[in-house]
DNA sequence: TTGAAAGCGGTACCAG
DNA sequence: CTGGTACCGCTTTCAA
């Protein structure tokens, strides 16, 4: 009984765990053998195998995850960060696009057998160093993203829900901005709309970038003018205040193409704030996954960005990656969904003003 | 050179990580020395400790978590899982209650210097008994639930959102329920209500139990007539169904208290389908964290169980409690907070039939 | 000021 | 069928 705790201080002693060589020698055998016995493998006769079993048990036995990992390599654990909201970090859970992007991304990791770590969106490098990461998960990375680089430097794969240039063991998701964007702006033409407003964020996010991108290059091409309002940041009151820009303007929009989820509720409120009606005065398409866009009055026609299937199909990316040891990127892209409601659709018919350009 | 990788192969050959040992040889110095370079400990010469700084960086040299974490004996890591919602995996991130609780966790164990791992919901033991948790965050436990009982037989320390009983290790953090719940009705008595309906759900978890416990308590001494319905589980769909059985019963109440977070606009969409008014003919609160309930029409009455609040209360004690390796449990109360608004207010004045019992 | 060596707690060879 | 032993990669005495 030389290492038996001795219980005489008021505070109870951290009472040492329970060891593999503890229960080894409670059980009169070796470290090996109960191993072998608690982990079903090796050939042990029934009876040595019990014993060890129930010595264990008796014990309270928890195998060390830390030393278990460091034998196997690896610990099956994947990084997550929401890049994006680096300034309002934590925020993002309440956007239904991340909050269906981290627990689709959590859900396919475990489905795979590892698990999710939730890193703050402004992660510097100390912050992870020290977790056993075997990959990771960048949502809306900025341009040129320095945690992405540093993951990358530290050659751990990484996927991330934006396209990036192919670099060893960068992998992408991503929807086809262009197809999605201009799927939505010759719907809301098709609508009769001739002036469509587009509200984005400025931010390093790529996102915004290409959205917008897309959108002047449609516009080009229609004649039609561009109207943008920027906000500085992708929240709500900034979101209100773009809108507001908008429409107070001389020449306000026929339609509005919001890219920021906001709520829904919060866009019509701005809206009619000015004294419009939807769809009557202005079309409304919004780029959103919030359940709620389907039920507000009339229900918001929204371009769905698909968060579950871009986490899915991310993540089928990374373990592919992780478990082949082949660092060459890979990227897929995700289809968009239009579902087109209330907001964007006058009076059941069509009141163009002219057939639609088409090309 | 003797352990130089030869790139021969077509598939770039799982590159060995670089170790320190590595770094140790390159810079001709011993690992100890490279070690205590890197982490700025022990006395080195300036020379020696730039020497192998530069030489780890030359060599793109990270130091492995998983040994480290072995050495250390601990992985700064906390589980974190929601049971309620057993049957529905991961949809809870699209409840506000939850998306916050869960962000402020991550948050608040970052504060500290820990992070956050992502359960399932419905973990069994093998899905974490390979992570090195030190703790874990057990958000709506269930009565007894097994997987609190697992974690702490092997000794992690864990704090859950519900009250429970004071096991060693077992520490947690949650509202007055009876506090809460009473002032609610009270409330709405106090705003002319008679027969307040309840809405909770069929549930092992411990916060319908404990309001459906405080609401008959309350209704029985009133002597008004308890009004409940329960939803199955706690979904939009499942709450819906429960607002229309309470409401079309001959016996209908003149007032709601929904203690199912659900989306304010389904509460009043389900109301309204029955031809009710709210507030005129049926006052209406609601438990819920959702920022919306504030900008419905009209803004819906809430009783905000503050999960912010909570989660980083939790996290204090859980890492109190670690940090001490005190296994005593604790416990704290954190306040709810009501908010008036106008479903529960009849056209500015009091209308109420006769005069509120006190007492 | 620097380095050799002993662990941290398991796992997996290979010899008995 | 079972057990000694060498590792996994790093930190930390302690001796030189």
């Amino acid at each position: 009984m030389t290492t038996s705790p001795r219980g005489g201080g008021k505070r109870p002693a951290p009472v040492p765990r329970v060891r593999l060589v503890d229960v080894a020698r409670e059980a009169g055998l070796s470290k090996t053998t109960v191993s072998a016995a608690l982990n079903g493998t090796g050939r042990l006769s029934d009876a040595v195998r019990l014993h060890a079993r129930e010595t264990a048990r008796r014990l309270g036995y928890r195998p060390n995850a830390s030393a278990r990992l460091l034998r196997a390599g690896h610990a099956r654990l994947i990084g997550y960060a929401v890049r994006e909201y680096v300034d309002t970090p934590w925020s993002y859970m309440e956007s239904p696009y991340f909050a269906q992007l981290t627990s689709a991304s959590a859900q396919a990791a475990l489905a795979h057998g590892y698990a999710l770590v939730l890193l703050p969106t402004h992660s510097a490098r100390d912050e992870w160093a020290d977790l056993p990461l075997d990959a990771a998960v960048m949502a809306d990375p900025l341009v040129g993203d320095p945690l992405v680089e540093d993951f990358l430097a530290a050659r751990i794969p990484v996927v991330s829900d934006r396209r990036v240039e192919g670099r060893p063991g960068a992998h992408w998701v991503d929807v086809d901005h262009e197809t999605a964007i201009r799927g939505v702006l010759d719907h809301l033409e098709a609508g009769g709309a001739r002036r469509i407003g587009l509200v984005g964020a400025h931010s390093t996010s790529l996102f915004y970038e290409a959205g917008l991108t897309a959108y002047q290059a449609w516009c080009r091409e229609r004649g039609f003018p561009p109207l943008v309002g920027l906000a500085p940041h992708p929240s709500t009151q900034a979101t209100r205040a773009a809108i507001d820009l908008l429409l107070a303007s001389p020449d306000r929009p026929d339609a509005l193409f919001i890219l920021i989820e906001d709520s829904p509720l919060s866009i019509l409120d701005a809206i009619r704030a000015h004294g419009l009606r939807v769809p009557e005065d202005l079309l409304l398409a919004c780029v959103s996954d919030d359940p709620m866009a389907g039920r507000t009055d009339p229900p918001i026609t929204t371009l769905s960005l698909r968060p579950s299937e871009i986490a899915t199909v991310g993540m089928e990316l990374l373990i592919n990656a992780l478990e082949s040891g082949d660092r060459t990127p890979t990227g897929r892209l995700v289809e968009t969904r239009l579902e087109v409601r209330g907001t964007s659709r006058r009076g059941g018919g069509a009141e163009a003003s002219g057939p639609p350009r088409t090309g």
